[in-house]
DNA sequence: AATGGGACCTGCGCGC
DNA sequence: TGCGCGCAGGTCCCAT
């Protein structure tokens, strides 16, 4: 599900709403979801600990705890997080002293939630790739040059790049006009130039709507984001392209489908 | 090195 | 109404 721009929308309203808060009690209603921990020791080690900080890196989010360990969060395609939670949804309920309760929801169980020493020493972590907006246009451009493999999945792998997945990769590729199964290193300087601007201004335009609403993916309020109204071509499979009326086309890479116009996108 | 397929999971919408 | 299939904002692991 969340992809940057949803999880730095919650960060930033993790950011408001729970900086400083302690939390009394944590209520694990299905231990899947605790990694690398059993579920008691991860319980009793966050229990009567405040929240000091928050952190993203690329679609993680860390929780900098007053203990000095630090819970991180994935949420993968369907975890949510909400303040207040309902409970209903909830794999996790971190109850806080003021007994409002932050819910991990999450209806696929891929999510996962750690407790950790340092978050610095995930292996996941260690290997992500720049954020887009640690890098200027002649890094993404070198980075992209030395890739035969094809643009689209290249985006998406959060080692070559972080935070982008498939349906920002799939808007930003519209946006800059690039077919997805071009080989990353036959773009031209001039194309690799507006992929990365495209790219930033996407993302950035992303987050100022609160991210997209699709299915699952909540703010932290539980209302939902505003930017899928703004999607060119993800989601949109024989609609047409907002630019030439020719029906956006889906097709499958690497296992993941791919919206893209088929007369813009060469 | 680069792909493809399957695994991890649940739940929704669709066509029959 | 009921059932099976395809599909899902992610990532890992294995085979070719």
């Amino acid at each position: 599900m969340p992809e940057l721009p949803e999880v730095e929308t919650i960060k930033r309203e993790l950011n408001k709403d729970i900086i400083g808060k302690k939390i009394v009690d944590v209520v694990i209603k299905n231990p899947k979801v605790i990694k690398q921990i059993t579920p008691a020791k991860f319980s009793s080690q966050i229990k009567n600990s405040s929240i000091k900080q928050i952190i993203r890196k690329g679609k993680i989010l860390i929780f900098g705890l007053s203990t000095g360990k630090f819970l991180v969060i994935h949420l993968r395609m369907t975890g949510q997080l909400v303040f207040p939670g309902n409970k209903e949804k909830s794999r996790v309920s971190f109850v806080f002293s003021n007994k409002k309760i932050l819910d991990f929801n999450d209806s696929r169980l891929l999510g996962e939630l750690k407790l950790m020493d340092d978050w610095r020493n995930l292996k996941f972590i260690k290997e992500l790739g720049p954020e887009p907006f640690e890098i200027n246009e002649t890094v993404f451009g070198k980075m992209l040059g030395a890739k035969k493999t094809k643009i689209k999945p290249l985006l998406l792998d959060q080692k070559f790049i972080a935070g982008i997945g498939n349906l920002y990769a799939a808007e930003v590729l519209f946006r800059s006009r690039v077919y997805p199964e071009r080989p990353a290193s036959s773009l031209s300087s001039k194309e690799k130039k507006l992929l990365f601007k495209e790219i930033k201004d996407t993302l950035r335009e992303a987050i100022k709507c609160g991210g997209s609403s699709i299915d699952q993916y909540v703010r932290l309020s539980g209302k939902r984001g505003n930017y899928a109204a703004h999607h060119k071509v993800y989601n949109r499979k024989d609609k047409p392209c907002f630019v030439c009326k020719t029906p956006v086309k889906r097709m499958v890479q690497g296992g993941r489908g791919t919206y893209f116009c088929p007369k813009c996108q060469k």
